[in-house]
RNA sequence: GGGCGGUUAGCUCAGUUGGCUAGAGCACUUGGUUUACACCCAAGGUGUCGGGGGUUCAAGUCCCUCACUGCCCACCA
């Protein structure tokens, strides 16, 4: 842009964004040196699946990561953001699947295995890429030469490795165990992926007779349909009721079986009615009592749930709830069933394929995660890796003290492919990188790994690991880590696990969770509500700095946030107030010399303003970087919005009109400071706001057209570079001019209470409460004449005199009385009842305010600042008092006159 | 059943070792085309800080308890 060209009234985004992300990218801004001699700082991306498309949840992620990318880098870090993708494997199978359904009418099986994976590239360039587009648009300063992907060569490579070497040492084995099937994608899952929902069911009695034609046992189920794989009915040892039963067996309803009745603990005489049918094969609990007692595993049921000849041929390949039905309706006829009751409880739902999980026994890969776990559980209790909030550590530990083990195989094509390779002759089995050597026949293993199996390298992964590359060595460990609590154990937990055990470290040393994003309602966003707003039509309404800056200014601190596209208003209006400020400025002129230290001012030759607003910028930027360091960006942005708002624009800017208008060395200095505060208000939101700031500091000539607000230095607390700090040498002063401001909202508010437009230039008489703030209002009569729109104001130490002047409506400032001649237009009852009121009220205060320092207990215990402020609060008040009864009494007088 | 949150203005939320009269944004009312901004400026109102008890000179903040609410974990048939 032009300097002799005048800003635009509003800031337009959509331009500005596109331009500077595109020459960031050109230019190589984010490229992480692993050669660089400065400290690194480095943050690997949480992968977004390449089905995703970008959703609120990973703009929050996403910002929260640029800010401390762009944070860091701008401190003198060397930072480095690795962004990239996951295959995630059932997500993007049956994704594809359903794709080729629709568009070719054809299913996997129909493909084949391998010209299936051939179409899940193929459909992977050309839709994965979405998400990583869509994350340009919010800024996000990913360093995109370093892309990965989880199956990627060199990423297959740590996998295989990692499975070898677990399988060496014992971890990592192939047995057959009760495991969650999700029926849906026909595949074993981990008890991650089973989320248990609370649904309305059926709590079905029904009766079992004895062989022995002596009677019947009633058993209570959910599930009668799995009754066709019961091998045991089971009572309680100690149960009185049936235990002369026991050693007894009953004819299995609807088949020819004989099953015994046995006594077990896991029977509880409470439940139900004491009697639990046992099915070995589809129910964990009954597994281990089928075990204990040697039972028959009888598996019923198809890959897809449905039933299988072992059910019985009435009943076989009936669906699960079709087979439900026809079993009730069976035992019905036969007149067993006893009575149905309608119960809530809980049903294991497969994550993604949203339907209900199956328990049953299958063989399986799995690995045990109790070694593993131990140096990463010392790492978060020692604090080698903090988590905040650091709440989610106790979670964590939970888990970890507790954790199962990991079930790795899945029954699809689309991912890691197990390396092991089996020969049927020999009944070997071979783990290795590679396929055998030794002569076969080898057949592989079918299954793939779970997708998190590539996830929890990810950190080193992506680094190039098991290569020692000197990005690996350079930027390894990572920094910080920012992802939601949903994936503590998914994820966070297995990846310290991951690196504690093949890299001998901690994967990162921060763990920042972020909030979870609902509507306004509280609901999870979600696609079937309708209620998950596209970010980027957000970001073509309000901007990305919008969009960024008012979803972390409404993120509360490690709760949920509520969202509402209409919040961004925000974050648009502040971009445009900072906008606006520079418009102002611009219009004074061009850029001043020396906008980037002060260099060559006096600085006892600073107004009070200018040393105010500077001890203020100071204050935020000490506040803003501390934050930061707690990862408490809320903070951080309520800082900036303050300062730049309320602080800069409402006092600062406003009062430095005057000195527009003085002209010459006056405003010389002023436009100086301005520049000099804007400057630093612009790298101080840079993380934040990339976009507008990174323009701006280039509209006001800040910068060379070659130059990047990216690498500039973020402000310091100025007390730690050139200029000492205002704050130390006069306190006083900053007192002066906050009571000048005080002063202005009193007689503003004067104004407003009589009803005199805002526009209209009145007199002011201010009376001084010593000659000290006397002298001082009289330097700044100026100031206060523009920001009281006053015609004339005028300051003394003198009592107002009501003689000449008549009666004036007065506010009371700790600095002084401000009062408004109206002559003859005041409304004297009204006056006298609202200083009667403000008296009562000070009365009361300053009763309570005595007590408290005539409290014995209070002044021996409580610290001497406390009390000294007690004191002087208690001045304050008695002041305010005496000048309500002066304001009073000179009412009195003109009413007397009256 | 266990664990962890939340309950502060009409709404959404700040309030970090207890310490001046509990704050912000939105919404609302009134006035304002003051040469940066109506995506603006000025002024204004609202609180039993979920209930109860306790500790303390002092509690929104710490402790106990109850209520409501959300999330996570748990094999309850």
């Amino acid at each position: 842009m032009h300097k002799q060209e005048i800003m635009p009234k509003a800031y337009e985004p959509t331009a500005v964004e596109d331009k500077w992300y595109q020459t960031w990218v050109d230019r190589g801004y984010f490229h992480g040196n692993q050669n660089s001699e400065k400290q690194p700082y480095s943050i690997v991306i949480p992968p977004p699946n390449i089905t995703g498309i970008l959703t609120m949840g990973h703009v929050l992620n996403n910002t929260l990561q640029d800010i401390l990318i762009r944070w860091r880098r701008m401190q003198g870090y060397e930072a480095c953001w690795f962004p990239g993708t996951d295959h995630a494997g059932i997500a993007t199978e049956s994704r594809v699947e359903k794709h080729l359904r629709e568009t070719e009418q054809v299913g996997r099986e129909e493909l084949g295995r391998e010209e299936f994976i051939r179409r899940v590239h193929e459909w992977r360039e050309q839709y994965g890429g979405t998400i990583i587009r869509q994350l340009r648009r919010i800024g996000s300063a990913c360093d995109w030469e370093r892309t990965r992907f989880t199956m990627d060569e060199g990423l297959s490579n740590a996998v295989r490795k990692v499975f070898v070497d677990l399988y060496h040492k014992g971890y990592i084995y192939r047995g057959q165990r009760m495991i969650n099937w999700c029926p849906a994608a026909r595949t074993a899952l981990s008890d991650e992926e089973v989320v248990y929902r609370e649904i309305d069911g059926k709590f079905y009695h029904y009766k079992y007779p004895l062989s022995d034609g002596s009677g019947s046992l009633v058993i209570a189920t959910t599930r009668p349909e799995t009754m066709l794989g019961d091998t045991a009915v089971a009572v309680h040892p100690d149960d009185e009721r049936y235990r002369h039963m026991v050693g007894k067996t009953v004819d299995l309803p609807l088949t020819d079986r004989k099953i015994p009745i046995i006594a077990d603990v896991h029977a509880d005489p409470e439940k139900g009615t004491g009697c639990v049918k046992i099915t070995p094969a589809h129910d964990p609990n009954d597994f281990e009592v089928g075990q204990r007692h040697n039972l028959e595993l009888i598996d019923i049921m198809n890959p897809d749930a449905s039933l299988n000849a072992k059910a019985g041929r009435e009943f076989a390949g009936l669906d699960r709830v079709a087979a439900r039905e026809k079993v009730v309706e069976k035992l019905e006829e036969l007149g067993l069933i006893v009575k149905i009751e309608k119960i809530k409880h809980a049903v294991g739902f497969s994550e993604r394929g949203n339907v209900p999980i199956e328990t049953m026994v299958s063989s399986q890969w799995f690995c045990n995660m109790k070694e593993l776990a131990k140096p990463a559980i010392e790492a978060v209790r020692n604090s080698s890796v903090k988590f905040y909030p650091d709440r989610w550590a106790k979670t964590y530990f939970y888990w970890m003290e507790n954790i199962q083990d990991w079930c790795i195989s899945r029954q699809i094509w689309w991912g890691h492919r197990i390396p092991a390779w089996y020969n049927d002759i020999t009944g070997e089995v071979y783990v290795g990188i590679a396929e055998p050597n030794s002569p076969g026949p080898w057949r592989r293993d079918e299954d793939v790994l779970d997708t998190w199996f590539s996830s929890w390298l990810w950190p080193f992964s992506v680094m190039g690991w098991p290569e020692q590359t000197p990005e690996f060595k350079y930027f390894y460990p990572t920094s910080d880590l920012v992802t939601g609590p949903d994936i503590i154990f998914f994820w966070v937990a297995r990846m310290i696990m991951a690196g504690c055990e093949f890299t001998g470290e901690i994967p990162f040393r921060n763990v920042y969770f972020t909030s979870i994003i609902r509507d306004e309602q509280g609901r999870k966003l979600s696609k079937s509500l309708g209620n998950s707003p596209d970010p980027i039509d957000v970001i073509d309404t309000y901007g990305a700095d919008a969009l960024r800056f008012s979803i972390i200014y409404i993120a509360p601190v490690g709760m949920d946030i509520r969202y509402s596209n209409d919040k961004c208003e925000l974050g648009r209006n502040f971009a445009n107030k900072l906008w606006n400020a520079c418009r102002y400025r611009k219009l004074q002129g061009g850029v001043s010399e020396g906008f980037r230290d002060l260099a060559g001012i006096d600085i006892a030759r600073l107004t009070s303003d200018e040393k105010w607003i500077i001890s203020w910028i100071n204050e935020a930027i000490v506040m803003t970087n501390s934050a930061l360091e707690e990862f408490r960006f809320h903070y951080a942005v309520h800082e900036i919005y303050e300062l730049v708002w309320s602080n800069f624009c409402d006092w600062f800017l406003e009062a430095s009109k005057v000195r527009m208008r003085q002209g010459g060395e006056a405003k010389v200095q002023a436009l100086l400071v301005i520049d000099f505060v804007l400057f630093k208000i612009l790298r101080l939101l840079h993380p934040f706001m990339p976009f507008v700031t990174e323009e701006l500091a280039h509209v006001m000539g800040f910068l060379g057209e070659d130059q990047s607000i990216m690498n500039e230095s973020y402000p310091k607390p100025i007390k730690d570079i050139a200029i000492p700090s205002i704050m130390e040498i006069e306190p006083d002063l900053l007192d002066q001019v906050e009571a000048k401001f005080q002063l202005v909202r009193a007689g503003r508010a004067l104004k407003a209470n009589y009803n005199i437009p805002d526009n209209k230039k009145v007199y002011f008489y201010i009376k001084a409460v010593n000659a000290d703030m006397a002298t001082f209002f009289n330097n700044e009569n100026e100031s206060l004449r523009v920001l009281l729109n006053a015609s004339e104001v005028t300051i003394s130490l003198d009592d107002f005199d009501v003689s000449t002047m008549g009666v004036a409506p007065s506010q009371i400032a700790n600095a002084g009385t401000i009062y408004l001649p109206l002559r003859g237009l005041v409304d004297l009852k009204e006056e006298r009842r609202k200083l009667n009121r403000q008296k009562k009220e000070l009365l009361g205060w300053i009763k309570g305010s005595q007590a408290k320092l005539n409290n014995e207990k209070f002044l021996s215990k409580a610290p001497q600042d406390v009390i000294n402020a007690a004191r002087e609060h208690l001045r304050e008040l008695q002041h305010r008092f005496a000048r309500t009864e002066e304001s009073l009494t000179m009412l009195n007088s003109a009413d007397d006159s009256n």
